[in-house]
DNA sequence: GTTAAGATTTAGGTATGCCAAAACTTGAAG
DNA sequence: CTTCAAGTTTTGGCATACCTAAATCTTAAC
């Protein structure tokens, strides 16, 4: 259950149009919608919205891997072009890349069926000191923060220790190839992690 | 001087709608309109429409350069994404192609900078009977065309012979390679070629 | 020169998506 | 159990883009 202004909020939109938006969904049948509490999702909004999702990490990863792109700047071109491409030009680009599983800020790309992988992670802020983790996932919404956390190293799938946790919000201090790296909390807040102690079977994405 | 009319049928519009947006075009200063008689582009329109059309040409030759799309397969698509693709990545298709002049049906690509050259060439059935013509461009909105066109191998920079002009609105008869084609008036119709006595610098696209 | 055919514009209507402000629920504090 | 603030929905409006039908203007044929 999402609420209202939540989705207000994210989408830069007026309450009211949410509500009405709602309504139209609700009517599409693509989210039950609870007035006064919230909407959710149905199964087939579910589909559509992991549709645009594949769409959108696809296309971060073809920018990347075929057009040079880097992964700061990509966040934009995909959100226009996620909506205008056909199937045959998803396929195209999926297999092109080599039907790949994660899209360049290590967030998993659904496949063609809508299957989904969303494997286990935590903020970086919320690794304990002294834990071993691999950086999973960036958020890839900030291009300056991107190119922040690309200046530091902390790619996905590099490892790393956690040395010094958050205290009265000050960086966290974590160690990568043996080098202190200090992290703005504002940084680790866009960082995923796994922990190193969950196995992964080699899901998360090549460095 | 484009008639009204004539947009309404291009673009399965009312002429009332054509009339409404061509207000709106002049407002912007995108055209001067000269009511009853028809409306003409403005330097400033002919950018903004000249760069849509290297973007859909860039996107056609992309499309099938680097995905393995057919030239029939193209259009419609290039249609959605001409609208939502950045300068950036304008760019960087048009280099990683190796900066094109042609696409796939021959059609001249505008340079980066909206110079758009087109040499001069005449539609197939208005070639006389004798005449050595080289295939130049082929319309790229009918698929089905296109793959006719294609079965009968007269793609863009092949070299023909006329041997027949239409008449009572038959077959056009050429000869490719020595064997002789019989092309129907509609197809002929969306095909044009180059004479060659008119030289071309090598400017037309490569078989 | 009329005038009728054809093209263009106007008028009135549909649907979408957004907003601001008014009206309404809800739930938590008193 | 009442009240009220926060959050949600409704209402009334604006803008876009399109349509049909009716009114109006051009032009080309007599």
């Amino acid at each position: 259950m999402v609420p209202n202004s939540a989705l207000a909020e994210e989408m830069g939109v007026s309450p009211g149009s949410v509500s009405e938006m709602l309504g139209k969904l609700a009517t599409l049948k693509l989210i039950v919608h609870d007035p006064y509490r919230g909407a959710r999702l149905t199964a087939a909004g579910l589909k559509v919205a992991v549709e645009m999702i594949r769409h959108h990490r696809l296309i971060e990863t073809y920018l990347v891997q075929a057009l040079g792109y880097g992964w700061d700047e990509v966040h934009e071109e995909a959100d226009r072009l996620e909506h205008s491409i056909s199937e045959l030009l998803e396929e195209r680009m999926w297999q092109a890349l080599g039907r790949p599983a994660f899209d360049p800020h290590g967030d998993p790309i659904p496949a063609p069926d809508g299957t989904l992988v969303e494997h286990p992670t935590l903020p970086l802020q919320s690794a304990p000191a002294g834990s071993e983790v691999v950086i999973s996932r960036i958020s890839d919404r900030d291009p300056a923060k991107l190119r922040a956390v690309e200046r530091l190293g902390l790619t996905p799938g590099r490892r790393v220790l956690v040395v010094e946790q958050s205290v009265w919000e000050g960086p966290i201090v974590v160690s990568l190839d043996g080098s202190p790296i200090s992290v703005p909390l504002g940084l680790a807040r866009a960082i995923r992690v796994e922990d190193i102690r969950v196995e992964d079977g080699g899901r998360h994405p090549p460095a």
